[in-house]
DNA sequence: TCTGGGGTCCTAGGACCC
DNA sequence: TCTGGGGTCCTAGGACCC
């Protein structure tokens, strides 16, 4: 049996936890630079608040009802997201951590698992004051329908068999789990409209309008696992890009954005030990400003060598910069990805490198000062801030974030209640 | 005025090999 | 008239997820 345990409206509980007084209000989350609503609790939904729409178009019913309105607090949620894993750990011999807000934990061979589902939604509950919703089911897939259904459920636990009829009948195909838009519209077109009807429709038709992928959904349907639980691997790509506050026109100020994004992607992937065999970055201007000239594109190229030093990267990503930098054009969003990530260590090395040094002790060497000054970096960094050292092409921060227009926007940001000792609750 | 960010997997097609 | 068969690797793009 798998269960998948789901957090309810997520960072909405989130903000509730710290903030009693949210209660019972409409409370909804807003993602970077306070565009759209990501997070949406009940009574949000309740008045009609659509995921994903932008704060503009609901900017009356927000007056109107009272609705309490949140930047991202992504330290918050990051936080009480490993809390709530470290819960759940107790009761799992395997978990993998789907999402910020969902694992999957497996319970094969565990009598009553409804009973011990109820169970640990209430220690979370009480450890953590976030509610959760688990799904049980001998699938991914089927855990992920009931889970669908534990969340309409005062008890919060339900479990979906194979022979579930009642979970799949009524069940639209796009709310399965791997069914997207594209893929429902396709089989919409045969007629096949619930999770019933591609339940028991035959694996050639489901292969021909799906191919392999949406094979795979209709063996879980059907009880059949294909979706193994995953170990946690480095990642292979990692990447970094924020949309503007204001629009920039300027390539020092898209220079400066840009490598403030490399120093981020560059200690994500320090942090996971890993080193990247190429890097690409992309531009945009605007494209929902349809009076505008528009103008997107990228360029990508291998790194000398695989590395992971942020001197050389970030001067790789400038070059690409100044390849597709055109003038004339106000720009909305810059962002790079580390392509080709592996381990470190396993990296193969330039044939004729003169910075790689072979030490008494058998163990290569490579560039030594280059990787002390990375980890002199890492370490201020770590005492000081992340912004306490920056590339000399980042404006250090100043008292108006809009002096640097690529700055975020983040005007209704909580407090870091658990990771900054000077957002600490007081209690009288 | 104002519309997010970060991932994974699969496929098709091109370039190349023998 | 008629032009093979089997691979690998890489990239771009599409689809999906939260």
């Amino acid at each position: 049996m798998i269960a998948l345990v789901d957090c309810n409206n997520f960072y909405a509980s989130c903000e509730r936890v710290f903030c009693p007084s949210l209660v019972g209000k409409p409370v909804v989350v807003l993602s970077n630079n306070d565009g759209c609503v990501v997070a949406r609790s009940n009574e949000a939904k309740a008045l009609g608040v659509a995921m994903g729409v932008p704060l503009f178009k609901i900017k009356e019913l927000v007056a109107t009802e009272n609705v309490q309105v949140f930047s991202s607090n992504y330290e918050l949620y990051g936080d009480m997201s490993s809390r709530i894993v470290s819960v759940l750990r107790r009761y799992a011999p395997e978990i993998e951590i789907y999402s910020i807000d969902e694992s999957f934990i497996k319970f094969d061979g565990v009598p009553d698992m409804v009973n011990l589902s109820s169970q640990m939604r209430s220690i979370v509950s009480q450890w953590t004051g976030i509610p959760v919703s688990v799904g049980l089911g001998d699938t991914k897939t089927l855990a992920k329908i009931a889970n669908h259904k534990a969340k309409k459920k005062p008890s919060g636990v339900h479990r979906t068999g194979t022979d579930s009829i009642v979970d799949l009948v009524d069940l639209p195909v796009d709310k399965i789990w791997g069914i997207g838009s594209k893929l429902a519209r396709r089989l919409r077109s045969v007629g096949i409209l619930t999770a019933l009807q591609l339940k028991n429709a035959s694996s050639a038709l489901v292969r021909k309008i799906g191919g392999v992928v949406m094979e795979r959904t209709h063996q879980e349907l059907n009880g059949f696992r294909c979706f193994d639980f995953d170990q946690p691997q480095p990642r292979q790509n990692i990447c970094c890009s924020r949309s503007f506050g204001r629009r920039v026109e300027k390539l020092e100020q898209l220079e400066a954005a840009l490598s403030s994004y490399v120093s981020t992607a560059v200690r994500k992937m320090r942090a996971e030990g890993s080193v990247a065999s190429g890097i690409q970055v992309f531009i945009n201007t605007d494209r929902f400003n349809k009076g505008t000239l528009q103008y997107h594109n990228s360029a990508a190229g291998k790194l000398p060598c695989p590395s992971n030093d942020l001197l050389t990267i970030a001067h790789e990503a400038n070059r690409h910069l100044k390849r597709i930098f055109r003038e004339g054009y106000a720009y909305k969003k810059v962002g790079v990805l580390l392509l080709g990530l592996a381990p470190e260590g396993l990296q193969q090395l330039p044939l004729f490198a003169s910075s790689v040094r072979r030490k008494k002790n058998g163990r290569i060497e490579i560039k030594v000062k280059r990787q002390r000054l990375n980890e002199a970096i890492e370490e201020i960094a770590s005492r000081l801030g992340k912004d306490a050292v920056t590339l000399g092409l980042m404006p250090r921060k100043k008292s108006n974030p809009y002096e640097s227009p690529w700055h975020l926007r983040r005007e209704r940001l909580s407090p870091q209640y658990t990771t900054r000792w000077e957002d600490l609750l007081l209690v009288n």
